[in-house]
DNA sequence: AAAGTGACGTCCG
DNA sequence: GCGGACGCCACTT
């Protein structure tokens, strides 16, 4: 499993009305500071239908700046259409929005993917 | 092939 | 608390 495909099944898995961000979803595959990275996975593979980048914001709770066709607002208006109330800056309520990732497949998933104290093997 | 870059975040000063 | 530097992974020049 490469670490970009474990990136796009947990944006995957974020439930409808749900927002996540990069560091969350960085820590999740075993790598806290791999934040870039995830940003970049998306950038790259947006896998329309698939993985919902649209619910994947920064830190700040910020949309991305450069959201494809349209950027933010399409982004925008995505999250609207779930129920997440997106501000004209675009921004949105990370506290009330923000996802948990306690999802049980999640769980398993992280189980079975990132070894974090038990010993790991590599493919 | 090495260095630079990008939808970010954390650590150090 | 703020500013600067580094880290991550894949891709591009």
């Amino acid at each position: 499993m490469k670490f970009f495909e474990i990136v796009y099944t947990m944006v995957s898995k974020i439930p409808s009305g749900r927002v996540a961000t990069y560091g969350q979803i960085a820590r999740m595959v075993g790598n806290p500071r791999a934040s870039r990275a995830v940003g970049y996975a998306l950038h790259v593979n947006p896998m329309p239908g698939a993985v919902p980048c649209h619910r994947v914001v920064n830190r700040e709770g910020r949309l991305a700046p450069a959201f494809a066709f349209g950027g933010t607002d399409a982004q925008r208006q995505l999250l609207e259409a779930e129920g997440i109330a997106v501000s004209e800056d675009g921004y949105v309520d990370m506290k009330r929005y923000q996802w948990d990732g306690k999802t049980e497949e999640v769980r398993r998933f992280k189980k079975g993917e990132a070894p974090q104290e038990t010993a790991q093997k590599e493919e």
